[in-house]
DNA sequence: GTCTATACCGCGATAGAC
DNA sequence: GTCTATCGCGGTATAGAC
């Protein structure tokens, strides 16, 4: 995106990844030891062997590595609120709303615990979940059908934030992502109450 | 607690409020307001008329301040969880922990938004729950039975972590704490399969 | 026992040279 | 595209006034 002047850059020659990607790796690496917030810029910069300012020619902010780091799980998500939404019917569309979620949140889950306790990125998340795109409102937009009463919000709000928060949980590092998935996927339909889709796709 | 030598101290004379408990208020108005990491040590010791080595003379450290602010909170907790557990059976505790749980959760509400998106007080949050007490490792193990299954796990877990966050959701600002309360203990309730409490207590 | 003055060092961020 | 130098602010720490 915002691609410009590239072309030939992409898989270019020999070893020498571009900066910009090395930093994007390493600054993961280093906020899911640390988190976001124990993670400074020169630790970032000392694991590159570069200066802090050189980080800073990449991205203008800390927070803009931490949103560059949470963009794909983000797209993701947006590419599946959008499957859901082409659905005809209501609780199809909540159905495929329900497993694209979950599987975003397994697929994602060590992202998924920095989220959910380190602000530098929950911000970052939270920027773009309101931004341009407003994920959250389509999410529950989704969930919720027509005029909803407060108890559709409450229980789409335990629902999101539940499985999201215990996808990342240290108590599931021990579940293999099948698992995880399928368990999650079974809370999720009872509290929606989805009791369960046709066998078939 | 550590109480110590006070005695006349309770109660004293007129107007001053001991200063640690003006900095505590002040600390949780301004928590509120800007989050525990974007509440300066200086905005405190401002709000207060005093210096930041003041605020360090009452609490050695910003961390000290976050747990001092959850510290209520957490042992509102832990006697519903003493409750739940002094029960002879197992369904009953497990109805008393939820909508002992469920309460704490509604009438520390503004707390609990900052609990879930500020690692300030999370990190504060953590070392209590986990610390001497154990709080988390009691609730789940009230809430698991004797041989839980990974279900089981998972159930308890997206049921914490749901009513937990979704109560400090800002969505929920708007409904009055009785219509929460009401609508987080039936999503609980179905979450966990306690269908319905008898009627009378 | 309560507070002020002052200082330290690491942090995110900026400006400008190469 | 990277570096050196520098800034202001953050949490922390100590010495000492009252």
């Amino acid at each position: 995106m915002t691609a410009g002047t590239a072309g030939t850059v992409e898989a270019g020659a020999g070893g020498t990844e571009d900066t910009r990607t090395r930093l994007l790796a390493t600054a993961l690496r280093l906020f899911t030891e640390h988190g976001v917030e124990g993670t400074s810029l020169q630790m970032i910069a000392d694991a590159l062997g570069v200066t802090k300012a050189a980080v800073y020619y990449h991205f203008k902010a800390k927070s803009e590595i931490a949103e560059a780091v949470a963009e794909p799980a983000l797209r993701e998500l947006d590419v599946v609120i959008d499957e859901a939404a082409a659905k005809r019917r209501h609780g199809a569309q909540v159905d495929h709303l329900l497993a694209g979620f979950v599987d975003v949140v397994v697929r994602h889950r060590r992202l998924l615990a920095l989220f959910s306790s380190d602000p530098g990125i929950a911000r970052a998340v939270e920027a773009s979940l309101h931004g341009e795109q407003d994920l959250e409102s389509r999410l529950m937009g989704i969930l919720l059908g027509p005029d909803p009463d407060a108890g559709d919000v409450v229980t789409a709000h335990v629902a999101l934030a539940g499985i999201g928060l215990a996808g990342g949980a240290p108590a599931m590092t021990e579940l293999d992502d099948d698992t995880l998935r399928r368990h999650l996927l079974e809370v999720g339909r009872r509290l929606l109450r989805r009791p369960r889709p046709p066998r078939l796709a």
